[in-house]
DNA sequence: TTAATATATGAATACATGATCATATATCTA
DNA sequence: TAGATATATGATCATGTATTCATATATTAA
């Protein structure tokens, strides 16, 4: 438990405490790019909507104008939140004449959707 | 491949195309308090900084100031997203004397983590 | 070809959010 | 007790985001 002048105190101004946990750690670090990364993932579980998009497509592969009838809100709404998942490879697409048919692109989405629900539960 | 007129049709303007799958999957709707809940957690873990706090938290239990000079961010704004982590009781705290001590409070957070790594990786 | 329909998307708006700054609170130390 | 220090927090501001509206695109049907 002392303070010290480790690299960091030199591009920030805050106190280090314990010496060893900070360069132990800071060598462990997440690198920031996959931090952000990350942060976009779980960016993309961050809307009800899309959640409730999810939770419909993990049981059904349905088209967009079913989409906006099951969670009784607008196709554009939809529309633009399916652009979002689609652009996080969350969900794919399949387009059959005027039609486009979406589905779950992954089965991380699936555990991801299991662990958060037991999270919220069990509290 | 048919419309019609389901109970929906009268919230919303949307034409539906799959009576079958429309109220299947309705019945099924994962319920809006839910939703929330499962977004707000989510939410939690959106963020780059926050990110990078639950994966220091994860390796060692660390004050706020030391928090502060692993990531070399601001003690106010760590101090402002534990608060946030707190919330959702993704991370506890431990008092001791002045100083406060950070650690993981749930295993589920762990297992979010590394399945979201899983998913930006193989990509 | 023309009208209808399923989906996508740009712009605008209202709202949420993260970092900073200033400051409050609590605890330690001299 | 007075000053220093570790943490918390309200206010502000700049930025991000979800929905809506209008409209574009693409496909089907008449």
């Amino acid at each position: 438990m002392s303070s010290s002048e480790l690299p960091c105190k030199e591009c920030c101004d805050v106190t280090i405490i314990h010496d060893e946990i900070v360069s132990d750690v800071q060598a462990k670090q997440l690198p920031l790019e996959k931090g952000n990364e990350l942060a976009l993932l779980f960016q993309a579980l961050s809307d009800p909507t899309r959640l409730r998009i999810i939770h419909t497509l993990i049981q059904a592969e349905v088209c967009v104008c079913d989409l906006a009838a099951i969670l009784e809100m607008s196709q554009s709404s939809i529309s633009h939140q399916l652009r979002n998942l689609r652009a996080l490879r969350l969900v794919k697409h399949r387009k059959v004449g005027r039609m486009v048919y979406y589905s779950i692109d992954d089965e991380h989405v699936l555990s991801l959707m299991e662990i958060g629900l037991q999270h919220i539960s069990h509290s």
